[in-house]
DNA sequence: ATAAGTATACTTGTATACAAGTATTATAAC
DNA sequence: GTTATAATACTTGTATACAAGTATACTTAT
């Protein structure tokens, strides 16, 4: 899979990736950072050609954001519908949905081994914090959220949160990067919140999580904006150039 | 596509379907019927030989289905789920999510011509009952929860219900099916439901709306186990015959 | 110049071929 | 009989080939 630009995708994510998967992860990253612009169809062919793989795993990738909604199949060409305003805020009702949804069994149930986990995953932030490593910052980041996720073991939540991960994970990934660059002391801010996380969920205090997940939510969106507007003059249609 | 055994998912809901959705459809219904028992490994070949396809659509059936969380895709072989008790009462936790959720929207809306849409499908679920038309009951059941969903016009969690829809519906169907034969007085009391999840909507009562979501769960909950049963006697593993 | 029809270059969906890797089974050594 | 090794029959993932259908562009007729 030999690529003419960069990745966008951290490559050491994909050390045991199938080709399928590492299309996946880079086309979305591209759509997500507006480098591929909302409207712009997609084409099999080209993109096997542009990913140097034949369309089997292009196919799976179109497939696979197609059900995260990032694209739209047609009858010819996939057309990128990429992350509105309105898709952000949405993908929050749904964060917020699935989190308060977590946080009602978890009050019913021993947390102790949760916040453990969670204050481990703190401490991994805090040195990728220390590191100016944006990547494994926003890995853990993810993995935070996702492990409050999973503790409830209720496979039908878990399953909406794997359809939301990659798209957010990208979205974090972005966000991060931009910030480690511009807004070093943002850093300070988020580790601060989920510090309050962990404490609502000790404490088993609905309206310290609802508080702490908001706030963690204007984090990310805030620089939604900013991101997207660095990414649109750095990138002009650089893909899909007929 | 030639079957050995006739097939479980309506035909003519099928018609300008591809080949994948085709196998998709039915091997859901073969799953969540039952008839292909929890814990089966299913291998790409030799369901391609069944179905006399090629694995292209059968790995796209599997991708889906993993996605909908019926079976887990493993190094080897999909390890078939199904649908335990457990699994029943998440998909009722979802669905109550997303419906609540969506409730919250609707009492902000004008609701007029959601009201008039759901009337319509009312009738013709009265129809589906009087001509004892399971199938076209079910579709239409489903429609109009789908509908309901669409009218707050939230892409995402269109989304999540995209991603349960496919398995709501064929457990709606097996429901549906078994309690024509056996249970029909049962259709006065979902049809009654029905209506009063529209005055709900109508009303803008929360607690009206909750009361007839949990009775419309129940109604679907008390059957699923006669339906195992009997279809767990009807097929005694029939297919992946070593 | 315009309209209709045909040719061509795309598109997707499915089948098949191939490569790399993993269980299983059989065989051989002890 | 048990263990280790080798052969075989699977598995998935990817590439390629092919068929059917659709949009575009060109040609031809009026």
């Amino acid at each position: 899979m030999a690529e003419p630009k960069e990745l966008l995708y951290p490559e050491k994510w994909l050390l045991k990736a199938s080709t399928g998967d590492r299309v996946t992860c880079e086309l979305r990253m591209r759509i997500i950072s507006g480098m591929i612009e909302s409207g712009t169809i997609l084409s099999e062919n080209k993109l096997a050609a542009d990913f140097a793989v034949s369309r089997s795993p292009v196919r799976e990738a179109l497939k696979v954001m197609a059900s995260e909604n990032i694209i739209r199949l047609e009858r010819m060409g996939a057309v990128v519908i990429g992350l509105t305003e309105k898709e952000i805020e949405e993908i929050y009702d749904v964060r917020l949905l699935i989190e308060t949804f977590v946080f009602e069994r978890l009050v019913r149930m021993d947390v102790s081994e949760l916040v453990r986990e969670l204050s481990k995953i703190l401490e991994m932030m805090k040195v990728a914090t220390r590191y100016e490593d944006a990547d494994e910052f926003s890995f853990q980041d993810v993995l935070f959220h996702e492990t409050i996720i999973r503790a409830i073991n209720h496979s039908h939540i878990l399953m909406i949160w794997n359809n939301l991960k990659p798209v957010m994970e990208s979205l974090i990934l972005l966000s991060m990067r931009a910030r480690f660059k511009e807004k070093y002391e943002d850093f300070d801010r988020i580790i601060k919140n989920h510090e309050l996380y962990i404490e609502a969920i000790k404490a088993k205090d609905r309206d310290l999580m609802i508080e702490s997940l908001h706030q963690n939510f204007d984090d990310v969106q805030g620089k939604v904006e900013d991101l997207w507007m660095s990414q649109q003059i750095l990138s002009k249609g650089v893909e899909q150039n007929d």
